[in-house]
DNA sequence: GACCTTTTGGCAATCGGTTGACAAAATTAG
DNA sequence: CTAATTTTGTCAACCGATTGCCAAAAGGTC
């Protein structure tokens, strides 16, 4: 006999028509009392949940994906994962996540706007909503993906969308104050991409808090947010005259730092260097670096419960208001000293 | 106030229907038209592919997974994102992944084991494919799972399973050399987590390479693989007299230094210490690390290579030949010197 | 016991594609 | 010019769940 007589069952998984036969309900009850508890009579309810745990039953993700357009996935989207400080906030991100039942892509766009674009295209009819860290999009196009499926940003901020911002004016405040204390009249900015919204914000602080302070303040840049980036700034750094340097974030000033170093720059004591992130082996460095540090694994926590709160329909706003009191600090370790 | 940027739309994505109203054709013509190419007549095909663009088509994954149960989907699941010696091979999964079409799900396990069959578990149906990166799991249950599933093992080795190992044994036999030409008699070995194939697997080549260069060879551990499991095993490693220690990983290698320096114990000067991956940061430590370094980032793409071969029906042995040439080797820095 | 509610669970349509079977049309052969 | 063959596109049955609608069963009321 060339077809078997038995079940033409495939090694497939067990779905609810095996758990319907088994308890000798109806496929649509089954699904009722899976996701519906309290809709079906107790008894019911408890036969078909044994005989799915019996057939180790799991729900398709596909197959409810379809009718619900609900795939209990959300998309995280970085600029760079081999940029440390993303660690923290992919790894709140993930643990709140899949606290809440939802797997979590992880996606990097190298820095670039177009690729950017075309992950975000590639993802976001496999996802419920997005969590944008540093995004390089522009407003706009932000905006429209916002207008497809619900979006959080970290670390940027684009009116009318919510987002996770750490408040860092404070550690600026802190980091420009430490500075004049150190006896330095001038400071320089590195800062980061031109398109980085970050960077922006980042150089207004310092620029209000330097002229509150009485300080000279310049901005160099832009430069790539990587080592490279900041050795490659030696240069004008040098010729600007400072004695002091904030910059974008750390791997810029560790690049600065090593940068200087290979020149015969000393490093506190002819030139003061701070970065931001506080991200690993910033404290590694010789000498260890003084940075400006904001709660990246909080803020990815909220962004995906403020996320995952719009996209099941409950009140993002707690998470939203719990994300504002979220606030960075200077970290001083030995990058920074008087001015000569 | 800022809402999350979910606005529901009501009327959905175009749909394969659509297209076929639009070009005057059945749906079925439409996909056939967009998969199969060739099936279809040309004029027809370019009309419907016309068709397809204007109205910005774009397949739903999940009503494609459903009939033919591939997602386009492959996982990777590493024991601790927060280890920059998987951002390297993180990056060359994602990269060769979207380059074939397929989305990368990154899960991380925090080096539990449970923690790591639960990811599996909610991750599997969602996935053609996993790759396991320095997987904790018990060889059966990594079989148990390679069966139902393609899988391709990073760092570690079980008969009968496809895996990417960089041959480090080059790498080990050239550190050890090292240190004996140094004139250290001894050396030690900071293990990892027991559960940790790798682990072994370095003791074993350490140990081997060892005795044939007339080392003293130890064990200590298991170690936490991570910064502060380094820092809380100087006092074994004082306690065992040795003056050279080869560690797991950089991580571990880190923590050691900077525990023996709390202790005033100098490095290289009393005691030399090489590390394992060459991770971010591992240059900028006082003194420098000397590490053996593996190709990750070709390793990472490899593996996805092969996963994908084998998913896709393809020859796998290609990719799993080319991995067998991957070496590792020792990058020569500061933190070994002659012994006293 | 007749009548009205409320529970409970089944039927069948639906989500958006894929694919085997087959008929119509076009092409080639004899 | 008819028969055989190939090409092209349609029909309809899935894939596995969800859900509105409805009927049967159970419980309450008078």
């Amino acid at each position: 006999m060339a077809e078997t007589g038995g079940k033409k069952r495939k090694n497939s998984l067990p779905t609810i028509y095996d758990i319907a036969e088994l308890a000798g309900v109806n496929p649509s009850t089954v699904s009722r009392a899976l996701n519906n508890p309290g809709r079906i009579n107790a008894v019911t309810e408890a036969k078909i949940k044994d005989a799915a745990k019996k057939l180790n039953y799991h729900v398709n993700p596909f197959a409810r994906a379809l009718p619900t357009g609900k795939t209990k996935m959300i998309a995280c989207i970085v600029a760079d994962i081999t940029n440390p400080m993303f660690f923290d906030a992919v790894r709140g991100a993930e643990a709140q996540a899949s606290d809440l039942g939802y797997t979590l892509v992880i996606a990097e766009s190298q820095e670039s706007s177009s690729l950017e674009a075309a992950t975000v295209e590639r993802i976001m009819p496999s996802v419920d909503g997005v969590v944008l860290v540093t995004s390089r999009l522009e407003d706009a196009e932000v905006k429209e993906i916002a207008s497809r499926k619900p979006v959080v940003l970290m670390n940027r901020r684009i009116d009318g969308l919510a987002d996770v911002v750490a408040d860092i004016s404070n550690g600026i405040e802190q980091a420009v104050r430490h500075l004049k204390e150190l006896g330095h009249e001038s400071v320089a900015y590195l800062s980061g991409p031109s398109t980085s919204w970050m960077s922006k914000h980042r150089w207004q602080l310092i620029f209000d808090a330097a002229v509150k302070q009485g300080l000279k303040v310049v901005e160099i840049g832009p430069n790539e947010p990587v080592v490279d980036g900041g050795k490659a700034s030696v240069d004008l750094v040098l010729a600007s005259g400072v004695s002091a340097v904030i910059a974008y974030n750390d791997l810029i000033a560790i690049g600065l730092m090593s940068g200087l170093n290979e020149r015969g720059v000393s490093v506190p004591s002819q030139v003061s260097v701070i970065g931001f992130d506080d991200i690993f082996g910033s404290d590694l460095t010789t000498p260890a670096l003084t940075t400006i540090k904001s709660p990246l694994e909080s803020a990815g926590k909220l962004a995906v419960q403020a996320l995952l709160a719009d996209i099941e329909d409950h009140d993002a706003e707690q998470a939203l208001e719990t994300a504002k009191r979220l606030a960075g600090h200077l970290v001083m370790r030995a990058s920074t000293a008087p001015r000569k």
